[in-house]
DNA sequence: TATAGTTACTTACTTTATGTAAGTAATTAT
DNA sequence: ATAATTACTTACATAAAGTAAGTAACTATA
């Protein structure tokens, strides 16, 4: 038929977007730089999974990675400008599931 | 730590968006209503996994389907009112990959 | 009449992704 | 010497997704 086809870039995004974990990641580094531990209790990932993920975000540059060699040594995450470029969109996830979820 | 809890609403919309292949199969249907055969071949899912995806996103009432018994029958999907309202969150997801993606 | 074509699937099987639980390294505290 | 802490990794089990063939219902063609 005759609908247009994908850009690359929206289907990139989405692939990003769309993987396990990956918006509730972003999400809960919109509150602030934390470490891997908070995290992982925030949102419930398991860390095989959350190891993952921020490997994939540092490497899209979403998010960046810090390390403070204090005892025990302190990671931060926190989001790029790229990854804070994101909050827009999380609102829109936030105002939709206001809209039309129910409890 | 003390980041707030996560809403039981935004985690269920999350889990929506952030299931392969979810968030095109919806782009997708913003061109307007449409067959199985078409939402395959344009976003390249399978035809196995769009049948999971259209069940799914027709219990969660974000797609609804049509039968019209012609021959061969033609069965056309479409967007209900809660998932045209996902259109922003598109629009942004658009906007995002415009601004931060290289091709 | 037999064969092929069309659409919308399903089924069986393989590969990939994710979850679970235990283990590791580096350091300090007890 | 043992335990505690953080940020992981590893090994293994289960769940999800990809691939390819098959099915049902009907029509068109040879």
């Amino acid at each position: 038929m005759d609908t247009p086809q994908l850009c690359p870039r929206f289907e990139k995004a989405m692939s990003i977007m769309s993987q396990r974990w990956t918006g509730l990641v972003i999400y809960q580094l919109l509150n602030g730089p934390q470490r891997f531990c908070n995290i992982e209790s925030a949102i419930g990932i398991s860390g095989r999974v959350l190891s993952d993920r921020l490997k994939d975000l540092e490497t899209e540059g979403i998010i960046k990675r810090d390390v403070f060699p204090e005892t025990p040594v302190r990671i931060e995450y926190s989001l790029t400008d790229k990854g804070l470029a994101l909050q827009p969109l999380m609102k829109e996830i936030e105002k939709w599931s206001q809209d039309w979820l129910q409890i």
